[in-house]
DNA sequence: GATGAATGAGTATTCATTCAT
DNA sequence: GATGAATGAATACTCATTCAT
């Protein structure tokens, strides 16, 4: 903080030292921002969060919705951490449920993130990038308690994500009345995880590809038609 | 007052005809409009749509609100007969599983719905009385299931509603990829609904009191979806 | 008021008894309305109150500007009345100053009126008219009293009219505050009416001719320009 | 702190050389455009006048009210400078005549102010203030005059604006057919305001209290001024 | 004739994005 | 690089006026 404020500058790339500072500060006050506002915040609001000019924020982010892509991957490394975090824990079951409770947790936390998730006009770009990396982490944690038999066998890993959208409809609705419910949903859900038993019903259609998770990601804004 | 000074003034409703007409056309066209583009779309659009001017939109309707309102209430009385349906049939379970399944259906067909029960600026007024409506009728589905020993005791009629926004979650994210996945997650949900077995959590955090129901409706929302 | 209020109809022109009727029932409600609201009330609100829809005000009167200048006509005809009146009053000041109270207390009631007067967007056609049946009578009592010499020598019949927009100024601001101030200035005024003494200032700038006078009315309405 | 590590960030007004241009442009136009069409005329006429685009006038000024509420300030203060000015004259009734006079000029050369004055939506909020420091002044202006014996003793402070008003009723009246009779008006005004002789009534209703003319101020005005 | 439904240009205001300093 | 001033298309809503019934 104190020392070289600024940078090496010998490369091309790398952004200077400050640059990335307040490519932080940017992130930073857009998470806060959008966490309360929702992404119809303002870049202005973004911007005087974060100490900067709205120029700033543009030369670092080409629109508002790099921006939220920005942050979205953030997130989204959020959750691999989480996710590896919970591959580390050798119980099949406990690190599963772990996992998704955490992943609640960020959830119910950020109204800017469900909105991502729910009605997305931004930002579905990175998400593709980040999910890829979840996927080797979500499928070994699923297919490691399938083999353990704590885990129904018709569950899919990309079931995993769509648990995450179920609790982030509950959380959005409840936000102020009770912000923790969602607990009681993700319960709910763990109880339906479960191995089939007697009145288990096989699951309907089949879960979404990976390539279909791709293309959901993918689906246009829906903006003004005409 | 007594020769007719004044000619015929007075017969009830004489050109509504066209006048409902056009009501039943702007209706029609902002079900679709907000079917497909959601809560943002302009009344211009919604007049556009209806093969009118937006002067009439306002004529019907004072403002975007109460369309949206008058949209809500029309499927809000949908769902009401849908849960009157449900309790006509004697079948304790296939009962509340098949007006689940139909609310789900309705839910995943109209995004201008469900951006109305997740993040509505509009309309939560009348949630409540359609509310209001529903719930003996889903209470009873509820206790009567419980009776018949096919559901958890510890699910209360208020998980009902949220059941279907968490439904209303997946469907939103896959609208396009694969639009009827929410039943995947339906049948997950159920499986989880069934009465308490070994490896079955109580419920954790009660569900909403019908109190914090009304509250969670009357959260000041965000202003522009999207 | 009892007897003939509608025309003889035997030539072509006259309205129907009905809607002479109807005429009289807009001009009364727009009177009412105008006075309240002023002149931004719309036609719709001027229809609801004469009990008639919008298409019957707009057959009587080709726009709102008719309906106003009609008004105005109207009030200008009781001022004629009023003129008549304090002619036939043999006291030279009193029916003078009798004239202008009853003339400021018209004004001081009625907003639209005053605004007719002060920004007339509306209505200066037939004020002429009215105008040049109140010259003659307003001449009659300047001059009159002037021979009496009661009155300044330098005042000119169309100095009256203008009396009358200052004391409406007046009662615009003090509308509320305090209706009956204009009296005040009135009586000031008046002092000021009166013949030459010491300290007696000619007035400077000649009053405006009748024809100035009429180029005052006409002048255009100052919408936008472009 | 140390190594700036932000760049000069906090020179108090860097750009606002230009900015305050803009923020002249746009009050200059605005008294234009108000001066010729009264209120009535859109922020997109200011706009287009200055040069500028409407957003920009929307930068300076949070709404339409604000630019003329800065307006207004402005005159106003040429007011207040005017009865300084005034009171810096030793001649009592000079310099009372003189401060009529030039407000006159004032209110006959703005058709906005005019508008401000007696049907104003906007500014009443400052001419509270601007009045405030004006009265001392003008009750100095006043009492002086009365106390010289140039002035009838019944002439309170507060009857000053309402002369002005009076003027501004001529001056709009007369805006285009001759747009100086309101001289002729107050010479009227000015006998009047003379002390009493033979023939002189005594000012009947008093003058409004300071707080009643607070209260006009307040009083909750027409919509739209045309 | 009367009615009130329909029309659409017009108004204030917002906000993502560009660009001169 | 950073700043924040400028831009203008877009949006909800109003109201004078027209016209089908």
């Amino acid at each position: 903080m104190t020392s070289t404020p600024v940078p090496e500058r010998a490369r091309a790339r790398p952004l200077r030292r400050d640059a990335e500072l307040n490519r932080q500060r940017i992130l930073r006050a857009a998470a806060e921002v959008f966490t309360e506002q929702g992404l119809q915040a303002t870049l202005d609001d973004v911007a005087r969060r974060a100490g900067v000019g709205v120029g700033t924020v543009y030369r670092r982010f080409p629109d508002k919705e790099a921006l939220a892509d920005a942050l979205f991957t953030e997130r989204l490394d959020a959750l691999v951490t989480l996710a590896e975090g919970a591959l580390a824990d050798p119980d099949e079951w406990g690190s599963l449920v772990s996992f998704l409770e955490q992943a609640g947790g960020l959830l119910a936390a950020d109204r800017g993130l469900r909105q991502l998730f729910m009605f997305a006009t931004y930002g579905r770009d990175r998400v593709g990038q980040a999910r890829a990396r979840m996927q080797p982490l979500v499928t070994e944690l699923v297919t490691r308690a399938q083999a353990a038999g704590v885990v129904r066998a018709d569950l899919r890993p990309t079931d995993v994500p769509f648990i995450e959208f179920m609790l982030a409809g509950v959380a959005e609705y409840a936000r102020d009345a009770r912000p923790g419910v969602w607990r009681r949903y993700l319960a709910l859900l763990l109880d339906g995880l479960r191995p089939a038993r007697a009145g288990t019903t096989a699951l309907p259609e089949p879960a979404l590809t990976p390539a279909e998770m791709e293309a959901a990601m993918r689906t246009p804004p829906l903006r003004r038609p005409g």
